[in-house]
DNA sequence: ATAATATGCAGGTAAATACCTGCATGTCAA
DNA sequence: TTGACATGCAGGTATTTACCTGCATATTAT
């Protein structure tokens, strides 16, 4: 997984929205998830390019139409790496600042 | 929790080393985490200054020094709103693609 | 074949981002 | 109190990003 791929193509909300839907509905076209999105299909179709290139996405070719299929293998992956993490160490972290907030 | 703020946080490797170097020592110095990268104090400020913004990292000042402790919460909320969800559906998902290359 | 449809590709621009330098302020210690 | 140290603040620049318009290509349906 290439860690910095996942994280900047989830900066962006178009990008997250797009997940969102494809959540909701998978495998839709290029043109479905156009509609629901307020600005050029040619925008639309960068967002996508990016969530496929951190393999967010994989699409399929079928005739003039291109599906759009999440995958949601690196989102799991962020979650092993960075959300376990510092989910298992939460109370000692959080710990840490009041007892520097209570002045020791 | 800004999701927006902290997806975006997130998405700078800088950044992310800054919480992997707090989550190994928290409570550190603008001038300790410094030491560690590549780029003027400057920067770093405000590298850490997004983090503060995006409730990543909470701040104490102590004398003339800054002391900079990480908060977990915002981490698990993006877990609890971005991958919990997907997870769940992650079999399935994977399902409607291999179907798809397959032929239906 | 041809028209409508779905997508691809090539630039072009304005705003955001990640750096930097230079100087100011506040705190500690001798 | 004065010098050293830790951080704050104000710009300035080069790159990246998120949009756009215009045109090309490929597929389906009449």
């Amino acid at each position: 997984m290439d860690a910095d791929k996942v994280f900047k193509a989830l900066a962006d909300p178009t990008r997250r929205r797009l997940l969102d839907m494809l959540c909701e509905k998978n495998g839709q076209t290029l043109g479905q998830l156009c509609d629901h999105l307020d600005m050029a299909r040619q925008s639309a179709t960068q967002h996508l390019g990016i969530l496929e290139a951190a393999n967010l996405v994989s699409t399929v070719r079928h005739g003039r139409e291109k599906l759009h299929f999440i995958n949601p293998v690196p989102l799991h992956d962020v979650y092993e790496r960075w959300v376990k993490k510092f989910e298992h160490r939460r109370l000692s972290l959080l710990h840490d600042l009041k007892q520097e907030l209570e002045g020791e």
